[in-house]
DNA sequence: CCTACGATCTGCT
DNA sequence: GCAGATCGTAGGG
């Protein structure tokens, strides 16, 4: 009855980064932290390309420690701290090499709400649990100390799954927070679940 | 070694 | 609407 499939290196690798961040909206992403378990439907992405994107972190072949991992193979978790608390949670794509990258911006609670609102310290039927990429994060225990993980195998703590045939729209608007990144900045590479309320403003 | 700053969020006004 | 939080990373001396 469920059409659920992990989402393998067959697909991280298979198509250009914006394909794939546009694709990645309406997955699900499972995060198996200890024994807590707790999902949520992606509603917001943004793509980063290595080679000619000024907003990403292994922009002009750019490569330090902390963006090593950018340049393995896809199908890996990035994940790095923003802003001293925030962690972000990425995922590599492309060829291996290439540096490309995407966000995962928002997602719409489905399972172990509970335990969201827990870590949260908010009521579960809280817009705010999950419409941000440091919220989403904080809700389901993403940390950088899983930067480097290969998300495509079932053992593994984070995973994303396509789900069967679903009903929405997708808009494209330009990304959040990059505005140092000039040209680059007015690009229409985050990819929005239409009408979707934990999608985050701005 | 030292300093500046960020792919953000919260709380207070 | 806006300032402060908070610390690892990156780059320069």
């Amino acid at each position: 009855m469920s059409d659920k499939a992990l989402l393998a290196s067959n697909f991280w690798e298979s198509n250009d980064v914006l394909t794939i961040a546009e694709k990645l909206v309406g997955c699900e992403l499972v995060s198996s932290i200890g024994d807590v378990v707790t999902s949520g439907i992606i509603v917001e992405t943004e793509a980063y390309r290595g080679r000619d994107d000024k907003a990403c972190h292994a922009y002009n072949g750019r490569r330090t420690e902390r963006t090593e991992i950018l340049y393995h193979e896809p199908g890996r978790a990035y994940i790095y701290l923003c802003y001293g608390i925030h962690h972000l949670l990425n995922f590599v794509c492309g060829k291996t090499g290439t540096a490309d990258a995407v966000l995962i911006r928002a997602i719409q609670p489905l399972q172990g709400i509970e335990y969201m609102a827990k870590r949260r310290n908010m009521a579960h039927n809280n817009k705010n649990l999950t419409n941000g990429p440091g919220k989403l994060s904080d809700a389901m225990a993403i940390h950088t100390k899983y930067s480097g993980i290969s998300v495509t195998e079932e053992g593994s703590p984070i995973k994303v799954f396509k789900l069967g045939d679903q009903d929405f729209e997708i808009n494209k608007s330009k990304r959040i927070g990059i505005t140092y990144a000039e040209e680059c900045a007015d690009w229409l590479w985050r990819y929005t679940m239409k009408g979707n309320k934990y999608v985050s403003k701005a």
